[in-house]
DNA sequence: ACCTGAACACCGTTCAAGT
DNA sequence: ACCTGAACACCGTTCAAGT
């Protein structure tokens, strides 16, 4: 498929874009996951040397970043409707984006993303606030705790999912059996079955559910 | 100081183990940051060749995992007073002991951690909540989210606190400046100062208290 | 401006061998 | 069981050079 013999002689340009590089890490991503998605590899995609990509990315990092707000692509935001229905449609369809995309969920949270798609959706959730009585820097602290929730329940719901028996598997490197000790541990050890469980759905309704009722009543206090 | 001539044969024990791997590591990860903790890095540290450290640990993973168990070593579970006080004492702990590790925060929340202080803290939490009135699987979901808050929270505050000025960084990658544009983004561009601080203690501190707050309720309406 | 060749300084992990 | 030597198959990034 890619990284047939390249034929071109160091003058010669391949007509690459930045969207092709982009599009080419998304491939990889879905494909292989994103441990395998490596400069050589999405080069190699592109039949061209490995640093040719740097003549249309800053380096790996700010690759990582297009990819991230990539994957916000296709969501749209709501314009009418209750205002915590538009919120919480807006941030459940970011966390079914972002369970498609598990790999890159971790870095979501520990990185600031300012891209297009995420200045748009977070600009929708703003207005909807504003609706509900929420506005000002209120608003920007209510909407970071629900991203905060979003992108902490998805990126625990995908370890989780992609990981799925860590027990058997951490055991050969810690004293884990503890945990089932009735004497040491007793609700963890009467709980063992609904721990390792994680009913992403579920968590992440409850937990925007609670913010948002949090947030609305103390919103009409002031 | 590490790395200095080895001068040993095949045959030959170097006396390591794998408490040492951890601690070698563990100053690795605090002097130079989580990048510079490979296993030939631990390895040279201890004098030893980097395929050593299979004797003592798996493989990375396993390691990294030690280490998150480590962070949390000194956080002491109280056990009296009251309950709600109880929980937010040992999560506020818990965050701090990540934003003084935020290189390991974003790995917490994408791998379950089962290790001996991880299960000793959430057993903790759960007998509080059981004095709370909140108890069986409703318990768990409550642990779950309430997690998923602190780590996520501290996540997103050192993605924060370690990457200052995000916004002229990634600019010169993304077309960034239609977040100032008013006319697209009304509420974004208002408040654009407030989205860029994340005033760490305050958001954790309010998510908290809104999450037990709804946690109370729920639990008093069963 | 865009691309290649070559190189630098790294990775994690495995395999065979030694005591 | 614990460790070394050597190797495999990779990384991200830079520098000089070509058109």
């Amino acid at each position: 498929m890619y990284s047939t013999a390249v034929v071109r002689t160091p003058g010669q340009r391949a007509g690459i874009t930045r969207d092709n590089v982009v599009a080419a890490a998304r491939a990889i991503l879905h494909e292989e996951g994103l441990a395998a998605v490596s400069m050589r590899h999405v080069a190699a995609r592109l039949d061209v040397a490995p640093n040719a990509l740097y003549s249309h990315v800053a380096d790996k990092n700010a690759l990582i970043a297009l990819l991230i707000d990539a994957m916000l692509d296709g969501i749209e935001a709501p314009t009418s409707g209750p205002w915590r229905d538009r919120v919480t449609k807006i941030l459940a369809d970011t966390r079914t984006a972002m369970l498609a995309h598990g790999d890159l969920v971790p870095l979501c949270l520990s990185r600031q993303t300012i891209g297009p798609n995420a200045l748009r959706l977070g600009e929708a959730i703003l207005a909807a606030l504003h609706v509900g009585g929420i506005e000002g820097e209120a608003a920007v602290r209510a909407l970071q705790l629900m991203l905060v929730h979003t992108i902490g329940a998805s990126a625990f719901e995908v370890g989780r999912r992609d990981d799925p028996d860590p027990v058997s598997r951490q055991r050969r490197g810690q004293e884990t059996a503890a945990a089932l000790d009735p004497a040491t541990h007793p609700h963890t050890s009467g709980q063992s079955e609904a721990i390792s469980r994680f009913p992403g759905e579920t968590v992440f309704q409850l937990g925007l559910r609670l913010l948002l009722d949090g947030l609305a009543r103390d919103a009409g206090n002031q």
